[in-house]
DNA sequence: GCAAAAGTGTTCCAGATACACCCATGT
DNA sequence: ACATGGGTGTATCTGGAACACTTTTGC
């Protein structure tokens, strides 16, 4: 037992785990094996250890999840409504993360729970304040868009142009000019051909690139 | 005394409260009183209540140190390396308000410590991560005065446009080009003419402004 | 009348937008 | 040869930056 003279909340993470899959913006859901919520979808989370920075902690829920490390990785914000968990006083430090499309391997799940990588639009119904936590995380990644290079975090380590208008396509839901794109994107100087092609269908090899600074995100103006 | 299966950290709020006095950003320190970093400045802060939410906790101590209620305040970012205080765990959810300079009464002090406002550039040697903590603010603050109307907020109900220029200016330390600056701000559309006038010194009267949404700030461009 | 801050318009440049055709490949 | 996605250049528009003189007042 630990003791203590004023009452302590306790202390989670949760992280918002972004991916694009099937042309479209996913993201990571556990299904809850415990009460509260049994049962509902939640985002994956867990206690901050004590001798574990809060970063640390995220990432270890990451890695718990979805065995992958070394991705992208900023804090959201603090939730810590009264209310939010019926058991407890809970604060939650929420992060997102986004990782690039190739790296996903789904661990077997850890502790005999559900995982699944739902779209934005088709997200059930989910547990505790989860679905805010969702909505800023998603409204960060589309501000952010606009003035970082924070697009460049969901590519493999080579990838197209045409792949990465994709992603801005996606997740900005709008469609753009192939040419102003690629001037635009280029003018940036924050990715490099590669010199090699990728030949893939009936058509011309599109010219494969690379992040500069691969886990760098840039402010852009 | 109160028990828990699991350790849990404490939970404090701090903030970092701004505002324009002598043509300078200054933010306000208390002394403390006890230990740890006795006798040393710090941000104002304390322990979050049990059944008070993240951000009334931030106002709690806001209203406490400056007897003000109703200004900007917006949550910063959450600290918690495992380190930041000698004591025990203590994660803070750090905070910053923004306050018209017409509105600064230092409240009598409450519990006999040293309260006073500081210039950036003279800032003495912080208790705890804070200086950490004030440069993230001043980041944020410096930042969002180029995509939102939150200079606004340290301004009274009524201003000039000159008076307004000089608030960028500090807090950006490059002067503007007054035609270019007003041009600019009006085509905002968020301050309006109050029809009056200020007349002081040997020189035309300027006309006032007031902002047309008080307390919201608004993404521009 | 003079000192001091308020007020005001035009030109210029750079970056964003709109837009259409040829290229390399697999079948 | 044709279907498919990859690759490229120019004209136009628009918002930001540079820049100097007149106005109103108090003394």
């Amino acid at each position: 037992m630990y003791q203590y003279e004023h009452p302590h909340p306790a202390l989670t993470t949760d992280v918002v785990i972004f991916t694009i899959r099937d042309k479209q913006l996913k993201l990571l859901l556990i299904m809850r094996a415990g009460e509260p919520y049994k049962g509902k979808w939640a985002l994956p989370g867990g206690f901050v250890q004590q001798d574990e920075d809060l970063e640390a902690g995220a990432r270890r829920e990451l890695a718990e999840e979805t065995g992958i490390a070394g991705v992208y990785l900023e804090q959201l914000y603090t939730f810590g409504a009264v209310d939010r968990d019926p058991r407890e006083r809970v604060i939650t430090v929420a992060y997102y993360a986004l990782i690039p499309s190739d790296k996903i391997v789904l661990q077997a799940a850890t502790d005999a729970e559900a995982v699944g990588w739902f779209s934005l639009d088709e997200l059930p119904e989910l547990a505790f304040d989860h679905q805010g936590i969702v909505d800023m995380a998603h409204e960060r990644l589309v501000a952010k868009l606009d003035y970082s290079t924070i697009a460049f975090q969901f590519m493999p380590e080579e990838f197209t142009l045409s792949e990465l208008q994709d992603v801005y396509e996606i997740i900005l839901r709008e469609e753009m000019d192939r040419r102003n794109f690629r001037k635009w994107v280029l003018a940036l100087e924050q990715i490099e051909e590669t010199g090699e092609e990728r030949r893939e269908g009936a058509h011309r090899p599109a010219k494969l690139y690379r992040v500069i600074h691969p886990g760098k995100v840039e402010i852009i103006k």
